[in-house]
DNA sequence: AGTAATCCCTGGCAGC
DNA sequence: TGCTGCCAGGGATTAC
């Protein structure tokens, strides 16, 4: 579930270590995950120069030349770095299970699909488990063109978002709140943890409708968008199972998660049981008090005495 | 055009 | 103990 946060998490640990460094070969073990050929993969790849580590939404991007590697974690996918000069820190603890989440994992196994090895031998594993996720090439010059990442809404953190883009966005719409900022064209990098979190903060329902937000909730979640993931990103990433940053360590931000993955557990600012509904086939968390809820079910307070 | 459902994939876990 | 079946979910694709 890596999304904006963890992705930028990972790439701050990348740029300090991976720019400058020369791809010398690209070892491909499962080409499932790739959205290009292998052998053009590796002719795109090889012998070049990787110059930064930059992040748009979800994809992480990093320009060598004309080219750009372009990363996608999906659900489990894992990039992390392999420094050959330190086998023995912490950092490289092989571990002896298939498990994640105890892991600092680096050492190769099923789920390395792809290694980068560097021309000083350190290298950059991609791991993947449920392999969602996407690897491509494609030219700087035309990252506009690429699928998915060509059609992104604006970044959350930066100016482009605005409050004005936010009710733009949502005017007339007849789809749940929670379906709509999970909709990448709408804002990048919001995915189901943060949505339901960013809810919450809003103090809005996720079956909410959302064109019929009022005025004062679309400014509450205007500010609660970027707030949720700031602290994401503070906190080193939401590690409920399979995330690890490109040192494989683990992030803490699943212990300051108000709602996601509490069901049934009392929320903090009032006790109510946090409950869980799908919406947009997704498990969405919120409190059934402190979130207002539409379509005539009653309004915030209304239903915290009713049994589930 | 907007919205909803389906599918991809594997590990973990409940239930028998 | 070991099997079966279900669930998790980002996003492309398909259906309505």
């Amino acid at each position: 579930m890596p999304e904006l946060p963890e992705v930028e998490v990972i790439r701050r640990g990348l740029a300090e270590r991976v720019p400058g460094r020369t791809i010398e070969r690209v070892e491909v073990r499962k080409a499932n995950v790739l959205e290009l050929p292998e052998d053009e993969l590796q002719r795109r790849l090889e012998g070049r120069r990787i110059e930064a580590v930059r992040r748009r939404g979800k994809f992480l991007i990093l320009p060598v030349g004309a080219d750009a590697l372009i990363v996608h974690l999906g659900m489990t996918g894992q990039l992390t770095f392999w420094d050959r000069a330190a086998p023995d820190s912490p950092g490289f603890i092989v571990q002896d299970t298939t498990g994640l989440q105890r892991a600092r994992q680096h050492a190769v196994d099923k789920h390395t699909h792809v290694t980068f090895w560097f021309s000083d031998g350190d290298a950059l594993h991609y791991r993947d488990i449920r392999m969602f996720g996407l690897i491509q090439v494609w030219p700087v010059a035309r990252l506009h063109e690429m699928k998915g990442l060509g059609e992104l809404g604006p970044e959350p953190l930066e100016d482009a978002f605005t409050l004005e883009h936010l009710s733009a966005g949502l005017k007339g719409r007849k789809r749940a709140i929670k379906a709509q900022l999970l909709d990448q064209h709408f804002v990048a990098g919001v995915g189901n943890i943060y949505a339901d979190e960013a809810l919450f903060r809003a103090g809005i329902g996720p079956e909410r409708l959302a064109g019929r937000l009022t005025r004062a909730e679309r400014e509450r979640l205007f500010e609660a968008i970027p707030a949720v993931l700031r602290q994401g990103i503070e906190f080193g990433g939401t590690s409920m199972r399979d995330y690890i940053d490109s040192d494989g360590q683990r992030g803490s931000n699943q212990e300051a998660l108000r709602v996601y993955g509490r069901e049934g557990e009392p929320c903090y600012t009032c006790g109510t049981p946090i409950r869980r509904v799908i919406v947009a086939q997704r498990s969405s968390h919120y409190c059934p008090r402190c979130q207002r809820r539409g379509r005539g079910r009653g309004r915030a307070g209304a239903a915290a005495g009713t049994k589930p």
